[in-house]
DNA sequence: TCTGGGGTCCTAGGACCC
DNA sequence: TCTGGGGTCCTAGGACCC
């Protein structure tokens, strides 16, 4: 039996948990740039505020309905979701981190009672650790489990956790569903499942899975078969899970010059490097991209990437020297650009490479020890206390995030205070 | 004014080989 | 005039997820 545990509007309650005079008001949090809304509480949602929307058209609901706004503020989101799944770790015995706010969990040889029994413990714990609220499905399959999970938001009876331990106990709400609701299948696939009159989920889990191949892919036929119940989908193991990392944000207002630009892509590649070490990585090849705003249909559109392929290393310096030439590559002028990225790809694993691959190890060890001392004293002391040279200058590129809460977990400068 | 960021997996098709 | 066929590897791009 897998189990998803999935955490509830993740990103609004984590900012209620600091902001306790936010719990139960109609709270939403944007999107880089405070462009559109990303998260909703509840009580946003029952305001009809849709997932997506444009950050400008919810402005009435803060005269309103007093809607409480929020710029997405991810430091302090990874760092709950690391409370999260270590909670889970320590009550489960094998969980896979799926996402930032969901984990599934291999829980067979259970019964029914003790699923339940174990689940509602799970809930009760986390939300006593975290302050975070979970919901909980449990089936034979990471598909049926979504499903389940699905019911134990929907139906406050069940107290946050559903379990469907037989496949047949799914039938009437396979009926229920779009097939659009299906984990795996979106808007291109179930139009094209409709025009086969398949229109539902029970329906598509009853079609031929030979056929289903043949007319789609084995994605699909691997989402009927675990319908059905058997299972394809095994738990991912965490370290055959990474397999590249990117960085790369849209900047506050376009930049047309290249100097302007190379800041934004120093500051991408420390923080994708960073993250490489953490996994214990060296990688052989990235990839840089560049591109203006493409819903701005009144300006020329440009969207390049390039890629560079290098001996394997994870020094910062190499990297970021061969992201900027292929940057210079790729940059044309002209052009009002929004955003630049860089992908890095083709990792191996550290402890795989020969110390005598790297030109030289105290070099690594330096700019690695560097690197960190960067990382606390900007934890200490708030972003960008210390930056690179070309990372200082011009902060054109910095997103807008005009109602960032702050990082209450991750920057002692910014601990909530409790006054007794 | 404003339009997210970070991932995975699969397929089709080209290049190349014998 | 005829213009194979099967295999592998690689890359770009599509589709999806949260």
């Amino acid at each position: 039996m897998i189990a998803l545990i999935d955490c509830n509007n993740f990103f609004a309650s984590c900012e209620q948990v600091f902001q306790p005079q936010l719990a139960g008001k109609p709270l939403v949090v944007l999107s880089n740039n405070d462009g559109n809304v990303i998260a909703r509480s509840s009580e946003a949602r029952k305001l009809g505020i849709g997932m997506g929307v444009l950050a400008g058209s919810v402005r009435e609901f803060v005269r309103s309905h007093e809607l409480q706004i929020r710029s997405s503020n991810y430091p302090l989101y990874g760092d709950m979701s690391s409370r999260v799944m270590d909670t889970l770790e320590a009550l489960l015995p094998r969980i896979e981190r799926y996402s930032i706010d969901e984990a599934f969990a291999d829980v067979s040889g259970l019964s029914r009672e003790r699923l339940l029994e174990l689940f509602r413990f799970v809930r009760h714990r986390v939300q006593r650790h975290t302050g975070i609220q979970v919901s909980i499905g449990v089936a034979r399959t990471k598909t049926l489990a979504k499903v389940a999970n699905r019911l134990a938001k929907r139906h406050p009876e069940l107290a946050g956790v559903c379990v469907g331990t037989t496949t047949e106990s799914f039938g009437k709400t396979l009926e229920q569903m779009k097939t659009r609701d299906i984990w795996g299948i979106g808007g291109k696939i179930s139009k094209k499942l409709s025009g086969f009159g398949i229109n539902n989920a029970k329906q598509l889990r009853d079609a031929d899975p030979a056929w289903i191949k043949k007319q789609f892919s084995v994605v699909l036929m691997r989402t009927v078969l675990e319908l059905r119940g058997e299972s394809c989908l095994k738990l991912e193991e965490p370290e055959e899970s990474r397999k590249s990392l990117m960085c790369g944000r849209s900047f506050g207002k376009p930049l047309k010059e290249l100097e302007d630009i190379r800041p934004a892509l120093t500051h991408f590649v420390q923080n994708a490097v960073t993250r490489l070490w953490k996994y214990k990585q060296a990688t052989s090849a990235l990839t840089v991209y560049l591109s203006t705003n493409r819903f701005r249909k009144n300006i020329t559109q440009r969207s390049v990437s390039a890629s560079v392929e290098l001996e394997v290393t994870n020094n910062l310096m190499q990297l970021n020297a061969a992201a900027q030439r292929a940057l210079e590559q790729i940059f044309k002028s002209g052009f009002e650009y929004h955003k630049v990225g860089v992908l890095l790809h083709d990792f191996i694993s550290v402890k795989n490479i020969p110390a005598t691959l790297f030109e030289t190890e105290s070099g690594i060890q330096a700019s690695q020890e560097l690197m960190w001392a960067v990382k606390k004293i900007n934890a200490k002391f708030g972003r960008y206390t210390v930056a690179s040279a070309s990372v200082s200058g011009s902060a054109d590129w910095r997103a807008r995030s005009k109602f960032r809460s702050p990082a209450f977990t991750t920057c002692w400068n910014e601990l909530p205070l409790v006054r007794a």
